[in-house]
DNA sequence: AAGTGGTCTAGACCACGAC
DNA sequence: TCGTGGTCTAGACCACTTC
């Protein structure tokens, strides 16, 4: 008589703890609140390792699933912090990722003394030279964002030098000034004259615009204002 | 004479290898591209255990700083995906958190066959009944949110008999049907008859929407459209 | 004061994937 | 094939916080 043969039993590693404690919680097995075994009690559970457990409880808090304390232990949140995280690309590898033809066109590049407005939301100090740029973005030869640009001198001066008609300036700061810190605000504005002729758009329609400032620890890099055609949508999943 | 004291010099720990992994990268001088030394090789030069190296390089890993592969070995970034994360809090939280009061206010609340785009939108069966509510959130007796919420009953049936006069269908649903799965939308629309009157904006005005859909393992829970008063902002740092 | 999570170690085995 | 990262272990010490 013929055996079966079994595959192997897997021995239990952080994601199968990890997956069970969360199946636990959400099958209100461990609802809200709940404070939940210790560390060394689930090791002997799931009869592994304390480290092994650490590791998916660690997850677990990262997630915002559980809340962990010394000595307090570990409990299922109370007001699970949903969180969502947008992958923010080139604006050539989102379009490009869309099947359609990337095309990038400069429309006006200038340096001058920053006017005030910008001071402020740079913290420059005054007469700081910085480099103001507007451009382009189409997909399939139509306008998919423009982009309002001010660029700090004197943290990169070599964007004076640089010939930005072919590559834009998202770009090549991002090749130059990698791993900067910034923040990004999103709003939907009335699309002024300006911006509506860019994006062939009438005066008044809604626009999505999304808001960057930039900084090398503490240097403000620059300034971006994107405007995204009409119709935009900005998707996540979590 | 009195001796200075100084802090006992502390060990090598993985946030200090992932600091100044870091910021090599970022001084250049392990540029984009550049192989980085293996885990063991590392470990040496630190002075610690491959497993305190290995959780450093796993964090620069998940931070997309770089890319590590078996045999392959860890790479610095060409692209760094940069990516924001938004924390999406409840209205009532939001609101309080501003040191705004917060109101709540229920519009409408009918149960009724599914129309048919919402069918394709939650990929309901023909038939299916639906709880359609709308309702208005304030900041300081202002308009701040304008909520039209739909709620799958064959999932939700509760739903049916819960009193959404003081509750928000938001913070009850979240309290009854935790970590599900979900999907965002945001864009740019322009305010029709009926957001417009509830916000208490220009019908035509710029509004900042969020649609959301919900479920709870495959089974279609809420899909929801939010409609932000004017100038609301969404921001992130990053 | 004591209990819980945070972190490190030294060694081990495994699995992927470049060669 | 075989080097690299992925993961686990058993034990240890430490630091934070609540009691």
């Amino acid at each position: 008589m013929k055996v079966i043969e079994r595959p192997v039993l897997k021995k239990t590693g952080y994601k199968d703890i990890k997956r069970e404690v969360f199946n636990r919680i959400r099958k209100n097995e461990w609802p809200p609140g709940t404070l939940l075994p210790g560390e060394v009690e689930l090791a002997a559970e799931f009869g592994c390792a304390r480290a092994t457990v650490n590791r998916a409880m660690q997850e677990l808090s990262d997630d915002g699933i559980i809340d962990r304390k010394r000595k307090g232990g570990s409990r299922v949140n109370l007001a699970p912090v949903r969180q969502v995280t947008f992958e923010i690309p080139l604006v050539r590898a989102e379009v490009e990722g869309k099947g359609a033809t990337y095309k990038y066109e400069l429309l006006y590049n200038k340096t001058d003394i920053a006017p005030i407005w910008l001071q402020d939301q740079l913290s420059l100090s005054a007469y700081s030279r910085v480099q103001h740029l507007r451009c382009i973005h189409f997909a399939d030869g139509k306008p998919y964002q423009y982009e309002d640009r001010w660029i700090n001198h004197s943290v990169v001066p070599l964007a004076s030098e640089f010939d930005f008609s072919t590559i834009s300036p998202n770009e090549w700061l991002i090749s130059e000034v990698p791993y900067t810190n910034a923040e990004v605000r999103f709003s939907a504005i009335s699309a002024e004259k300006y911006v509506a002729t860019a994006l062939e758009v009438n005066v008044g329609d809604p626009i999505f615009r999304a808001e960057r400032t930039t900084w090398l620890s503490d240097e403000p890099v620059t300034f971006v204002s994107l405007y995204f055609a009409k119709g935009y949508e900005m998707v996540a999943k979590y």
